[in-house]
Order: structure tokens, then sequence, then C-alpha cells
RNA sequence: GGCCCUAUCGUCUAACGGUUAGGACACCAGAUUUUCAAUCUGACAAUCAGGGUUCGAUUCCCUGUAGGGUCACCA
């Protein structure tokens, strides 16, 4: 009897640094991590940057700061060690790598490729190709033309060793291809979708590296997941057609193919394909619009998944006990960008206020609300730091209900940072009231609020609201009022406005409403 | 066009071949509010079409239709 441990589980999440981390790429991350996590297994990152033409630094700076935002860690792969201004701040920082199967970057495996490739070629499983591209992109549209799958036809195949030989000696461009067996089904049991079959005569004899140093990416991929073990590729169904290439070339090599799993795409409005360059697709995006990275994991982790059950609130840990790969839908899903806005409301409204305070300060730095904090002790004392402190906490807390992003935060809360308030006479109106009826409402709360000695939150509301029983509709007293130091439509209950804004500043604001009438 | 894949409310989805086809978001109505939210209650809303198999099909099979993916010297 074989006592074998279980094969120790290794998923990988591969993005090229190409652009900002979208949608897309992160539900394949995340999956890839809630899988290696649910079996105690090794996630690892790797940076497929072999296209130097399209691959950037700062984009692979931008994927794995957004990963870390997100709260997707990783076991093996490169790691920022220094630099972090904020989240997308890409200057100053380095990267090295974790874990023992690197360098974690295509581009630095070049030696590496060389070697499968340079073996390949001598075992006759690929071969230099002298067509040009010109050449073969004849042959395709008429292939096409024709109703013939679009493959390679050209007889660089058959080509001896002489022949070859001369043409680089004629300084010919080549690129290196693989050699296709002829007519072989190449079955494969995916996880998501069950077996797929496809014939090798429709995608034929394909292009691996464009020469020795520079593979390209069905060769890295394929050699990088056998070479680092990985067991279990799970990406988008858009690589599908990819997988009989790469088990065709990790045949030719005599190893085992990993175990592979393609998830449905993520559909946009319309059920059209969500692009790479739709910015709103983007992560950045969420995270300037103020999205919370648990709205969007537990958002993301069901767009094509769910735990079948009713149960759809789910915190990174939950997500990991109750994942099943099985449970991964079939069809593409359709992002919805209101359920998002649900759901980051939600998980608003469940986070702590001085959490959520700190959320919101980069915001209102950046609405020019409130200073930089570096600035603001320069020019005021800490006992004024913590009143202001103390005074958005409660701002914030008044609003944290109605909060569905935290970018909503600055155009809420304005009037309470601000000195003066801007709006229109006519917003003092409520329902039927003349100008002279709600000056003269405005004159009864003046003479209200005067007589408040402990201005505080319930004693407002106590007396107000007595107040407003003795109008023929309450609206008439509360509205104006309300309007008066707000500014605004709507907002939250005026007790605990003037309450934030203290006895003076609602005087104030009261006779200024009173002016606007008076002098419109 | 070739090949591969998919098909339940508007959207995300649940339903060992037997359920009044369930839930969530959105929408609508009501309750609560000076307002806007939040909250609670309720309403609306779906098995793509046609053939089989079966006592019985959302579920299995075939065809059609629709949608998606892919066919790079990108990944």
């Amino acid at each position: 009897m074989t006592t074998n441990e279980p094969e120790k589980i290794i998923t990988r999440f591969a993005p090229s640094p190409t652009g900002p981390a979208h949608i897309g790429s992160i539900r394949t991350a995340l999956f890839n991590y809630l899988f290696s996590h649910k079996l105690r297994g090794i996630f690892m990152l790797r940076i497929e940057d072999t296209d130097k033409e399209r691959s950037k630094s700062e984009w692979e700076h931008m994927l794995l700061k957004s990963l870390e935002w997100l709260g997707i860690s990783w076991d093996e792969g490169p790691i920022i060690v220094e630099g972090q201004e904020s989240i997308f701040d890409s200057d100053n920082y380095s990267i090295r790598y974790k874990g023992n199967r690197g360098p974690y970057r295509q581009s630095e495996r070049t030696q590496i490729y060389k070697k499968y490739l340079q073996k390949m070629i001598d075992e006759g499983h690929a071969y230099y190709c002298f067509c040009t591209k010109e050449e073969v992109e004849a042959q395709k549209s008429y292939l096409m033309s024709i109703g013939e799958s679009p493959v390679y036809k050209g007889n660089c195949r058959n080509l001896t060793k002489e022949e070859i030989s001369e043409k680089i000696s004629q300084g010919k461009r080549s690129v290196i291809r693989f050699r296709t067996s002829e007519n072989q089904n190449i079955a494969f049991d995916d996880m998501i979708k069950g077996k797929i079959s496809i014939n090798t005569e429709t995608f034929g004899d394909f292009v691996i590296a464009k020469d020795l140093e520079t593979p390209l990416f069905n060769f890295t991929c394929a050699i990088d997941d056998h070479e680092m073990n990985i067991t279990h590729v799970i990406r988008g169904e858009d690589h599908v057609s990819n997988t009989p290439k790469q088990i065709a070339i990790l045949n030719a090599l005599g190893v085992k193919h990993p175990i592979y799993a393609h998830m449905p795409l993520i559909l946009g409005q319309g059920k059209k394909k969500l692009s790479k360059r739709d910015a709103e697709t983007s992560l950045e995006e969420y995270v300037k619009d103020g999205y919370l990275p648990e709205a969007i994991i537990n958002f993301v982790a069901f767009l094509g998944w769910n735990p079948g059950t009713e149960k759809e609130i789910y915190s990174m840990e939950e997500l990991i006990t109750d994942f099943s790969i099985e449970k991964i839908q079939k069809s593409g899903a359709v992002f919805n960008p209101e359920k998002l806005d649900w759901l980051n409301g939600l998980y608003i409204r469940k986070k702590p206020v001085t959490e959520l305070t700190n959320l919101c300060i980069p915001f209102l730095i950046n609405a020019g609300l409130i200073k930089k904090h570096t600035e603001l002790s320069f020019l005021t004392t800490d006992t004024e730091q913590i009143v202001t402190m103390n005074k958005i906490e409660k701002a914030i807390l008044l609003y944290q209900e109605r909060l569905k992003k935290l970018s909503e935060i600055p155009e809420l809360i304005d009037f309470i940072l601000k000195d003066e308030i801007n709006y229109e006479k006519d917003l003092l109106k409520w329902k039927n009231m003349t100008d002279n009826e709600i000056v003269l409402s405005l004159e009864n709360s003046i003479k209200i609020i005067k007589d408040i000695e402990d201005f505080e939150k319930n004693v407002i509301e106590k007396v107000i609201f007595e107040e407003a029983e003795k109008m023929p509709n309450r609206g008439n007293l509360l509205w104006p009022f309300r309007v008066a130091l707000t500014g605004k439509q709507s907002s939250a209950g005026p007790a605990e406005i003037a309450d934030l804004l203290g006895k003076e500043k609602c005087l104030d604001r009261l006779e200024l409403a009173i002016k606007k009438i008076k002098y419109a």
C-alpha cells in the first residue's frame, strides 16, 4: 500500500502588466486565491511580461498594489519592499521575490525557455519558419474565404537541415513554430465546463517563439505551469482555445499537464464583453469612487459563483470556507453596478465610524474641505485638530447610512465644514408657504434657538419639535429651518445638524436665510 | 466563415426527473419621516423555440435560434 500524501495543490494568477487591474482579472485572481486557500495549497503570482512593447513596470506595481488593497495575498511571487505613498503610486519602490520557484517574471526566465525551445527543435517538435507575415496573412484570408479553419499551411514544416541553414545564412527572418500532430483530438476535462475536445487541425502549427530568446505566450505559459508545478490552472474562458496548444507542447515534452478550469467571462451591459480598455472596469476607478475592498470582493465572488444557499454577504474568510469550483456558473455574467452599490452601502453601514472617518478623510482633503494632516498640524493647535476630527466623525456618523460610495461624502457634509453656504432662495419654501410665512417661520426658529441654554441634540430636538407641532404642518417650521442650516434639499435631521453646527452658526445661517428672502 | 462554449424574472442566481419555479439587486406601492436615506411590509417579473425520451421535463437527447469566446511574429 502506498502512503503517498495527496499532492499539494498550486494555483497561479498570471497577469500581464499591460494595463490596470480590471474586474475580470481580479475575479481570476480571487478564484485562484480562494481555491488554493480552501485546499490549503499555494497561490502564486507570476508576471507574464514577455511582450516587451506593452509590459510596463508601473502596471506591474499597480497590479501588486491592487491585489494588496483587495486583501488577496500570494505565497510566492514578486512583492514590493518599499515605497507606498498612495495605493497607486508607482514611484520609489523595488521588488523582490518570495518563494523558491522563481524568478516569477517571465522576462527573467529567458534561459529556461531557451533550453526547452532548443530541445524541441532538436527533437523535431518545433521548426524554423521563414514565411513572411504577409504570406501567412494571405493564406489565412484565403482559407477563411473557402470556409476552412485558417491554419498555417506553409512548407517550412518540411525544410531540410541544409535548406534551413542556407536561409539563415542568407539572413532570412524566421520564427519558431510548433509541429502539431495532424488530425488528433486533444481532449481535457475542464473542472467548470466538463469535457472539451478540440482537433489539432483547427489550429495547426502555431508560432511559439520569435527566436530562441523571445518566446511567446503559449509556450512560456505551458513551460512555466510545468516548471512551477502548477496543479490547477483557473483562468478566463478566453483561454480555452489556448489550452489544447499548451497541452500539445507539454505532451511533446513528455510531461503531464495541469488540471484546467475555465471561467465564463464577465459581460458588460447588453451582454457585451467587458473590455480591458473600458475605464469603468478598471479597479482604480472603483477605488477613486470610494468602493470598499470588502464590497468588491463580495461582489466579484458572486459574479458567476454562488454557495448554493441563500447567504450572499460574505467576508473573505467565509468565502474561503464555502468556496467550491463546482458551483461556478457555465455562462457569462453581466456586471450589475446597482448591486455593487447596494453591497458597498451595506459594508459602509457596517463599518465602525472611526474607521469610516479615516477612509473618508482623503476624499475630504481632495475636495478641499479639510487640509492634509501635515498642514493641519502646522496651522492649528492639537486641540483644534481634535475638535475638527470630532466634528467630522460626528458628521460622518449622520451620513453613514445614506452613503453608497465614499466619494459622495464631501458634497453631503460640506455645509458643516464650510463657513459659507450657497443655495437658491426658493429652496426655503415648503409646499405653498408665502415669503412672509417663511420669514416668520425662520424668525420663530431664531427665537427658540436663542433660548436654548444647553445646545445639544436632544434638547434642540425636543424644543424644536414641540414648536413644530403647533404649526398646521410640522414642515412649515422644520423645512425652512433645515434648509437654512444646510442649504440642501435633503440632509440628515435638523436637530443633529444644529448640534454639529453650534448655536452661533445656526443663528447666522437663519439670519442669512431671512435676508435672502427679504432682499432677494 | 471554421472550431469551442452557453441559454431560468430587466440583472445575479436556486431548484436528486415530481416545488404554487425560491432568493437577491433594480423597479413599483404602502408604513415610517419636514427632506433624503436607512428600515419594515407588499406587488410586478423567468424556464429561447420546436421536436423527441418519460406516467411526468427547467432538468436528459436532437434540431433550430440567439449570445459569447477564439482563429497574432498579443497575453
